[in-house]
DNA sequence: CAGTGGTCTAGACCACACT
DNA sequence: GTGTGGTCTAGACCACTGC
């Protein structure tokens, strides 16, 4: 039988193709043999893994390619189990690690869903800035102001950092956000061009939310993970007047790269946060 | 049959006291993010949880008090299935939270393990701090120059920070640590003098390893979790002398709360991070 | 009411580590 | 070989949601 628990670690992905999301969409993975034990195995071991992360792979695949969209229901447990092949558990297994990953959230009684940046909840969830008084709500909406939305050709390293292929264009933004009617955070934002095409300043400035739910809901491209860099620094004449602090004021520098779907890098911030009225907080665990 | 399942969300803590360790301690859980909410302990109305999350409780209770000490083994998932009168898949849903939050390590074949400080791969888990080029490694063993500990009476805002009785003490250390032979942090540690009785600055100065790994094995004081607020800021002459860099130098003050089981405050820090030649790494997911 | 995710059990077999 | 954790299945019942 196909669908047998005996051959799940060594055959499962290649005696048992399973249907998998469509015909459209490539196996997501491991669809080799080979033995992971077999000494002679030449280049490429092909990377045996449990069923459930099978079935991880093939729903990142879904999710990835646009199969089930933001902020809506993914079919219910019994329904994959059935597509997949396998048991209710095993499904489960698999939603439990996207659901850790922040990649689908759970809802007793409603289903599973995508994971959105448009939701109240989780609006500043890449935001560690906090006020030293009160909370980032009690300071009112936040202001943003661009400053500059221009297409140009990428520095060697910026290029590298967005995997870029050669001759890819990005777009540069620059905006300052305003938090409790004070100028606090100046960034410069580098898109991958071709990612987002069309995108306008005047689009950005009329936006309400987060700018990661517009680049989702209108680009398709929805930011999973992201890695920062912090440093103390003082600004340059044009950075202190922008922020409207004197030239002596240390600020926080934060640089982050931003990450799709299958870690794949879309985005490069660079900015500076004001630390005299907010601070960076972080959990260590 | 007290084990029965049939009751096991609106009863088990009341029909089935089990063993558990002792009621002593309302399960704060990790709470949701949500408000202070109330504590579920008003003797009428007892928190009804998952069984899963009960024995969660009662093995937080055992590594709290010390029965099974960090880097050993705690028992057998059989085992534990047996104490607890669950069955084995109960247990690894609680150990599989456990871990989860880095309280114990499984290890496949040999078994589950308390997570220690004492161990090379978790040695800098709390430090955030990365060499611009190389790795930590590579730059060598971290220098430690003690240059005080000493016993005090601690300022209102840090014994509520600690959460002391009225007239507790605390122990003040200031230290310096060197990476690459260059110093890039000087920081302040207070302790609740109680917790960390006949702690020297020579115990400290002697000691290898991680400073935390000396508070568990010497101390019994394991940190599980910690909270850092972070700030640009210049150092006073003082700071800026004993770092020997510039007045005018910016620097990243890193101000940490750390935790012990129970999210019990053990110690408070406030350290400034040279970032010329190193950076503070976070992730955001 | 039916459907969803949440919890619990029982039993099987696999991969790993020690002895 | 024995014991450990790791994976998978099957089936049961509970709690929440919305019709």
């Amino acid at each position: 039988m196909c669908t047998g628990y005996h051959s799940f670690h060594w055959q499962a992905a290649v005696a048992c193709p399973r249907t998998m999301t469509s015909p459209t969409t490539a196996p997501p993975e491991a669809s080799r043999t080979g033995a992971i034990a077999s000494p002679g195995e030449p280049a490429g071991t092909p990377t045996f893994s449990p069923l459930y992360q099978q079935i991880k792979q093939a729903m990142l695949h879904s999710l990835q390619a646009g199969e089930w969209k933001p902020q809506e229901a993914i079919p219910s447990e019994m329904e994959l189990a059935k597509r997949y092949s396998v048991s209710q558990g095993t499904v489960r297994k698999a939603i439990d690690e996207l659901a850790a990953e922040n990649l689908v959230v759970r809802r007793q009684g409603k289903g599973t869903f995508v994971a959105s940046h448009n939701e109240r909840h989780v609006e500043y969830r890449f935001l560690r800035l906090y006020p030293d008084q009160g909370t980032l709500d009690s300071e009112g909406p936040t202001q943003r102001t661009i400053l500059e939305c221009r297409r140009l050709r990428p520095q060697a390293e910026l290029a590298q950092a967005l995997q870029l292929a050669p001759g890819e264009s990005v777009l540069q933004i620059r905006r300052i956000l305003s938090l409790g009617g004070r100028p606090t955070i100046l960034e410069d934002m580098w898109l991958p061009a071709q990612l987002f095409k069309g995108l306008t300043a005047e689009q950005l400035s009329s936006h309400q939310g987060p700018t990661y739910g517009l680049f989702e809901r209108d680009f398709g491209v929805r930011m999973t993970r992201a890695e920062e860099r912090l440093r103390a620094t003082l600004p340059d004449p044009e950075q202190a007047r922008l922020l409207q602090v004197d030239a002596g004021t240390p600020l926080l520098q934060v640089e982050r790269i931003s990450l799709t779907y299958n870690d794949m890098p879309v985005e490069v911030r660079k900015a500076l946060y004001r630390t005299d009225t907010h601070h960076y907080r972080n959990t260590l665990s």
